[in-house]
This record gives C-alpha cells, sequence and structure tokens, in this order.
DNA sequence: GAAAAAGATTAATGAAAGGTTAATCAGATT
DNA sequence: AATCTGATTAACCTTTCATTAATCTTTTTC
C-alpha cells in the first residue's frame, strides 16, 4: 500500500509545472500534474488527494473559482495557491484559513515542500482514532467473523474471499455513510479506473446476493458516488 | 476599549524592528517591540498578546527556546518566526502547527501583514465558516446531510443528486444573501448561457418541492438577478 | 394594460452509470 | 499437466439524472 501523500499540481505554465512536479516527485509525493482547471477537477472526483497546490492563473478557469467549487466538494482538502501578485487577506477571507497557504512567485521549491509538510502534520493531529478491530460483528440478522472470512445465517454459512471480506469490513465500519467509490478503489484496489470500478460492482453485487436473505439490510448506491451499506428498522 | 490587535514583535536588529513596528503601527496594530528575550519574556507577564512576531536569532536566548516558554504559559497564542536560514518542518513541529507560521529574511512587510492578519482571523472563525465545515446543517425543520446527499423533514427523508446536494449547500453557505444566476451558473455548471440556465429553474423548482413541508423556508427570485434562501419566523 | 421577457412547473428524452450473470484469465495447488 | 480459485473483463439489461421541451404564470416595460 502506498503511503506516500498525494499531491494535487494544478499549473498551466509548462516548465514551472514540470520543475515543482519533479522536485515533489524526489521529496517523496505523489504527484498528480493537472495542466488546467477541467483535468483538475476530474482529477478530484476519482482520487483523494492529501493537498492541491493551485496556481491562482490559469487559462480556462478561475484559479479562486476552482477553489470554491473543490471546497464544495472536499470540504476539507487544505490548499496552497501560487500567486504572481500579493493578495489581499480578504480574497481569502471565502476559504477555510485553517487550511490554506500561499507563495508568491518565484516558488522556491524547499519553501513549498516545508508549507506542504506542515500543512499535511496539520491534518493528522495523532493518529489514535484506528478503533479496535473486533473479528465478530453483527450486520442485520447475520453475523460477520471477518477474521475467519465467514458469513453466517441461521445455520447457513458463506465462506468469502479475501476482496469480499475487506470491502464488507470497509462498508460496515462505515454503515450508514457514503463510502465514496474512489475512497474503496484507493484503499482496496491502490487504483481508481474505469476496469476497476467495474470490478467493484462485480463485488457489490455479490455481497447483496449473500446478504438477501435479510431484507433489512441495504447495499444503496449513490450515483456517480459510491455505496451505503444500512440495515433499517 | 482599543479594539486593536496586540502585537509582540521580538527583535534585536535596531533597524528591521524599527522598520517592523512602525510598518505594523501603521497598519493598526498595538505593537509591542521587545529586543531580547528577557525583555519579550517581562512583555508577557504584563500584556496579553494576540500574536507574537519572533526573530529566531536572537543575542540573549534562542528564539526557539524562548518559543517553548511562552507555549508553556500561553499555549494558545500563534507565532510567527523571522528566520534566515531555512526551517526543517521537525524543528517547527514541536509548536502548534495550527497557530505557527514563519517568514524567511529579508522580510515584506506587506506579506508580514497578511500573514499576520490570516493568523489572527483564524482564531475567530466566522460563524458561517464553521458551520459549513460541518456536514449535518439545519434548514427550518429539516436536517441537510451533506455527507449523505439526504434531506430530513421528520421520518421522512429524501436523497438528493449530486446536483441538487451542490445547489443547496451553496444556497445554504449563502442564505439571507443573493445568489447570483451568473455565479451559481459559472460555480456549479462551469458555464452561462440559455440552457444552463433553464436548467437551473428546474433545479430550483425541484429544491422547492423538497423543501415545502416546512412553509418557513423560501427560495425566493429577484428578477433577472438571481435566488435567496431563507428561513422566515 | 398589452406585449415581451423571465420564471415556474411538469414531463419527455437520452446518455452515462449501475446491476447482474457469465466467460475468461492468471496464479496457485494437486 | 490438469484442476481449482478468485479476480477481471465482457455482454447485456436496467436505472438514474441532467438536459431539453412544452406549457403556464409572473414580472417588467412602454
Amino acid at each position: 500500500m502506498d503511503k506516500r501523500n498525494k499531491i494535487l499540481l494544478v499549473e498551466d505554465d509548462e516548465s514551472l509545472g514540470y520543475l515543482l512536479s519533479e522536485y515533489l516527485k524526489i521529496k517523496d509525493f505523489d504527484v498528480s500534474w493537472a495542466k488546467n482547471g477541467e483535468i483538475a477537477l476530474k482529477n478530484l472526483e476519482n482520487h483523494n488527494f492529501h493537498l492541491v497546490v493551485l496556481d491562482v492563473m490559469l487559462p480556462d478557469i478561475d484559479g479562486f473559482n476552482l477553489a470554491k467549487k473543490i471546497k464544495i466538494e472536499n470540504p476539507k482538502t487544505p490548499f496552497i495557491f501560487l500567486t504572481a501578485r500579493s493578495l489581499k487577506v480578504d480574497v481569502l477571507k471565502g476559504f477555510s484559513l485553517g487550511a490554506m497557504d500561499y507563495l508568491k512567485k518565484p516558488i522556491d521549491e524547499e519553501e513549498l515542500v516545508t508549507r506542504i509538510e506542515v500543512l499535511i502534520s496539520r491534518l493528522h493531529p495523532s493518529d489514535i482514532e484506528q478503533d479496535l478491530q473486533k473479528e465478530i460483528h453483527q450486520i442485520g440478522a447475520y453475523v460477520f467473523d471477518s477474521k475467519n472470512q465467514k458469513l453466517i445465517f441461521e445455520n447457513e454459512e458463506t465462506v468469502l474471499t479475501a476482496r469480499e471480506n475487506e470491502l464488507l469490513l470497509y462498508l460496515l465500519k462505515n454503515r450508514n455513510q457514503l463510502c465514496a467509490h474512489k475512497d474503496i478503489l484507493d484503499l482496496l484496489w491502490g487504483k481508481n479506473d474505469y476496469f476497476n470500478r467495474k470490478s467493484l460492482n462485480v463485488f457489490i453485487s455479490r455481497l447483496r446476493k449473500y446478504l438477501k436473505s435479510d431484507p433489512t439490510i441495504k447495499i444503496r448506491n449513490l450515483h456517480k458516488k459510491g455505496f451505503v451499506l444500512r440495515v433499517e428498522d
């Protein structure tokens, strides 16, 4: 599993974009370089980034509008703005100031890396939250033994494959909550593309089949977003 | 009552200290200038500062050690470090990263002011901004769960589409304020033309239908301008 | 106060996304 | 080499939802 921090670099200038993306890769970030706003948005739909580095001057869309759009869909992702002119604070105030920084051009790459690291470390104050992994779970009328990859309904038991087991565990951990395609695919498949998304559908379908003996258990789809596991009363 | 923000400037260099303190006074800060660590500590005992601007290189005491001392007594006060060398992040990590910034010399006074304002405003996040961080909102008698794209009224819940969700979130973010067609279309549709404006109307209509169980919630149209979401009492 | 423009509402449409089952393929195991 | 296992890909069908159209209502302007 790739532990590197994923950064989206939005920069239309070829040479600066190349320079920064290469430098950040050397510094062990997983960099995606979007050369315009449209590509940036597409990237954001399909991946979870830890941070966005955004040039304010873009050819197709104003950098601030792009930032606003990102904030609506992904309110916690921190930004670093790259700007030619010095910004007035009131322009920045529309954003969550706790998760924002800016750098004036010309960009000092080392400075950028430092600020990226500060912002990212601010996100993970401490990783205590990992809740204890129980091994026996209850899902409606089923018993789910994740350690032994078994799903038990009355006297019938289904042995799950590793993937089915992981997926069900993930859905269960986030029950009643949207589990975004991109989150699931990032975590379990490691790659988010057309085929893996198709594959995920096959697995969801299979889980539904396994779970159909209890009709209160629903794996619902949120169009273009992901799935929600819920047990209705 | 003096409403100005009180800043402690710790800087041993005469000319830089004078320059910065005068500049900050012009920018309407209440500046105390301490020329060494001892004076700085004495100042901190007797006053509450909103922010400390601290040169890392001081004659009598290392700036970081001073900072640590201040943090013990006044853990919430944000810092800005002025530094000649570029800092390694791990040096900074000892501090509350949420309340810290740094500037490399030579200092650009305007830049300093901007960063001071950002840090101070981070201490007083506006109500609207705080609301937006949340994912569960209240609209009249409804609960709006934007993360899961749900609108809940009593025991009835409506699942929203992505567009409906974005639009409602935008209106809510700007509640009681005009949301211009132009802004909405630019932001959510990316293009402002006849057809998209028609499309927006369809969505507004749909949101009204979803929200009609609470008659105090109104999405009003301002002719040729845009829409306003408001909850009347 | 009538014509024109803008807005509201409901319904129809079509492309894209999702669901399901079956076929294939790759790696492990006998 | 044959078999088994489990993920991926393919084929085909269904659902979803933004757009467009059609029709009616309100507002503005002269």
